[in-house]
DNA sequence: TTGAAAGCGCTAACAG
DNA sequence: CTGTTAGCGCTTTCAA
C-alpha cells in the first residue's frame, strides 16, 4: 500500500489545534499568531507534509494552473516560447499544464477538454495547422475561462490575441530584397487557413505590388509550416525549372527544407539561390551560410501572453479582450545581403 | 462570476436518478443498464458537462497524471524526448505534467515538490547539471511514488533507470576515429558530476588506451553540456595553440559551439579541424558539413521510460527496479569520415 | 440494477 | 487569534 499521506489533521492533532488553524498557518494567513505559525511549520516539516493540491483546488475553486496548447514542441520557436512561459509562470506561482497537439486538430480538441476538466484558471493556445472547427474554443469562451491565442490565431472575437506583425515583417523583408536588387522572388507560403500563412503572404504580395513588381502565381507555392514542405516546394520548382533568385519562406523549418533540397541538387546558397525566412529567434545561426530572417522575439511573445492572461484572470469581471501585436525586425546574416551579380551569373548559366 | 459548472447532480436531477448512477454511467461501469447509460450520456452532452478532475482524483485517490522534470527543452534531444512521452501518455490516457528546471537544482527541487503535491502517479526525471543534493529524490522514493530516471541519472539505488550506453557509444566513436587514422583526439567533456559526462569520458579514455594512444590531459576539456561551453573550450585550445585534429564533444550543443568558434576563427570543418559528437537524433543534419554523431534514439528512450513507469505504477507491490540500457549507433555524415590527409596538411601549415 | 451514506483533504464564512 | 460548520464534486462501499 502507498504509505498514508500526511494531512492537515495529522499536524493539527500533534499540536492540539484545529485543522483550520493549521491550514491558515501554512498559508501565512494574517489571522494566525507568529508562534503558532512557527510551531505548525516545524511539525509539518518534520512530518514531511506536502499539501494536496487536488483538495486545495477543489475547495478553493481555483487551480493556479494555466493550460497551454501548442502544435509542436521539437522546434525552436515553440520550445523557446514555452521555456519563457515556464519562467514567467514560475515567477508568478502558477503551474503550467502543457499539451501538444502535434498539428492534429482532433488531438487539440481533446487537450482543451482535458484542460477544462482540470479547471485551469486560463489557457494559452496556438492552434494546429489543420484546425477547421472552432467550436471547442467557443466553449472555452462561453465558460468564461480567460483565453489567449498566441501566434497562430483563429477568427474568433472577444478573446485575447498576441502575435507578431506578420504582414509588416514579410513586407519589410521583401522590400529589403527588392532594394538590394531582387526581382524574382518566390514565397513558400504554408497553410493559408492560418493567420500567419495568410498575413505573411499578404505582406509579400503588397511589397511586390508597391514596388511595381508583378506577382507570379508560379512563385507562390502553398504547403505547410514544416521542413518537408520546404523541401518539396523547392523540388517542385526545380523540376519545373522555375526556380527564382530568392525564396522567402513562411517559417524557419521550411527554410531548413530548402537548405536540404538545395544541397541535394548541388546548388549553393546564396550564390546559386538565395533564401530568407520568417521566424527563428536563435541568437546564433549554425547554418552555413547563416540564414537571414524576420525575427520573432519569443520572450516578448511569451511574456505578453502570460501578462494578458494573468490580468484577465485577476480581473475577470470587466476585462476587455486585448490584441497585442509585436514588432519584428530583420536580422541579416549570410543570406539575402546583396550578392545579386552571382545570382545573375547562375541564371545565365542555366539558360545558356 | 464564473458560470456555474455543470455537476453530476445537475444531470442526476434532470433524469431523476442519483449522482452515483450518473457517475457510474459516465464511466461505463458494468453496473448500469445500457439505456440508462445512453440517457445519461445524452443529457451530459447537452449540458456540456465536463468532469471535474480535481474532485475525481481526490475521491479516487489517483490522478492519472505523470510528472516529468527535464533540465531544458529548447534543445532537440529533450524536445524530441518529450514529444514522444506525450505521444505515449496520450495513447495510454495519462496526462503529462511537464516541468523544466533550466539546469537549476533549486528549481528542480521545487518542481518535484509541486509534482508531489499534485499527487502524480509517477515521475520521469532527467536531472539538472548542477544537481548535488539528492534528498528530494529520496523523499519521492520513500513515498513510494514510481520513479524513472532518464538519461541523466543520479547515484540512487532502487529506482528505475533508462539511459543509452554512454560508455559504449563514446568508445565506438573514438575507435572509429582511430581506425580512419586519427591520433590527436580531444574530448570536450561536460560536467563530470553527471553520469553522462563521466561515462562518455570513460569511453573516450578506454578507446584510446586500448588502441595504444596516450591520453593527453590538455585534450580533456571540462565544461558543461551547452553551446557556450563548446565555444569556450575551442577558444581555449585555440589560443593555447593546442588544437587537436579531432574534437569529440559530449553533446550536440557543445558541437554547435565548436562550429561557431571554428567559423569565427576561420577554420574549416572538417578540413582544418574535425568534429564528432554524442547525441543528436535529427533525421537530417542541416549543419554544413553535416555532423557525424553517436545517435541517441529518443523514441526508444521515451517509450522505455514510460513503459517501465506504467508497469511500476500498475504493479506497485512487488516491482523490481529496472535499469534499461539502450544501444547507440554511429551515424557518419560529413565529419570524421577520413579526411586525415587534409588535417595533416593543416598541421603542416600551422607549424611551418 | 440502483441508491444512500460516508468521506477524499482542504478552505470559506462566520462565530466566538 | 482560533475553531465550528459546511461543503467543493466526485467515488467507494454496502445495502436494497
Amino acid at each position: 500500500m502507498r504509505p498514508k499521506q500526511i494531512t492537515l489533521s495529522d499536524i493539527a492533532q500533534k499540536l492540539n489545534v484545529s485543522t483550520v488553524t493549521v491550514s491558515k498557518a501554512l498559508r501565512d494567513h494574517p489571522d494566525i499568531s507568529p508562534e503558532t505559525k512557527k510551531a505548525v511549520k516545524k511539525i509539518s516539516e518534520e512530518l514531511g507534509y506536502s499539501p494536496n493540491f487536488m483538495a486545495r483546488n477543489l475547495s478553493s475553486r481555483k487551480s493556479n494552473m494555466i493550460g497551454v496548447v501548442l502544435p509542436k514542441i521539437a522546434q525552436h520557436f515553440f520550445s523557446s516560447i514555452i521555456e519563457h512561459i515556464y519562467d514567467f509562470a514560475f515567477a508568478n506561482n502558477y503551474e503550467i499544464i502543457l499539451t501538444v497537439s502535434q498539428e492534429n486538430a482532433e488531438r487539440q480538441v481533446k487537450h482543451v477538454q482535458t484542460l477544462l476538466s482540470m479547471r485551469v484558471d486560463g489557457m494559452i493556445i496556438s492552434i494546429s495547422q489543420d484546425t477547421k472547427d472552432l467550436e471547442i474554443f467557443e466553449i472555452v469562451k462561453s465558460r468564461q475561462i480567460p483565453l489567449v491565442f498566441m501566434d497562430r490565431i483563429p477568427d474568433i472575437d472577444g478573446v485575447n490575441k498576441v502575435r507578431v506583425d506578420d504582414y509588416g515583417g514579410a513586407y519589410k523583408a521583401i522590400e529589403h530584397a527588392i532594394k538590394i536588387g531582387y526581382k524574382n522572388i518566390a514565397h513558400f507560403s504554408g497553410n493559408l487557413d492560418i493567420n500567419i500563412g495568410r498575413e505573411r503572404l499578404n505582406g509579400y504580395k503588397a511589397a511586390l505590388k508597391d514596388n511595381g513588381i508583378k506577382i507570379n502565381p508560379d512563385w507562390i507555392v502553398k504547403g505547410d509550416f514544416g521542413e518537408k514542405s520546404g523541401y518539396d516546394s523547392f523540388m517542385k520548382l526545380y523540376h519545373e525549372n522555375k526556380l527564382p533568385d530568392l525564396i522567402f519562406t513562411v517559417t524557419y523549418p521550411v527554410a531548413l527544407g530548402v537548405y536540404a533540397a538545395a544541397q541535394e541538387v548541388g546548388m549553393r546558397i546564396p550564390d546559386d539561390i538565395d533564401v530568407i525566412c520568417f521566424g527563428d529567434a536563435m541568437t546564433q545561426s549554425f547554418l552555413s551560410p547563416p540564414l537571414s530572417c524576420i525575427n520573432q522575439p519569443t520572450k516578448e511573445i511569451a511574456d505578453n501572453s502570460m501578462q494578458v492572461l494573468l490580468d484577465n484572470i485577476h480581473n475577470k469581471e470587466d476585462f476587455q479582450a486585448k490584441e497585442i501585436v509585436i514588432d519584428t525586425n530583420l536580422i541579416l546574416r549570410g543570406t539575402c545581403i546583396g550578392n545579386l551579380s552571382k545570382t545573375n551569373s547562375r541564371k545565365a548559366k542555366l539558360t545558356s
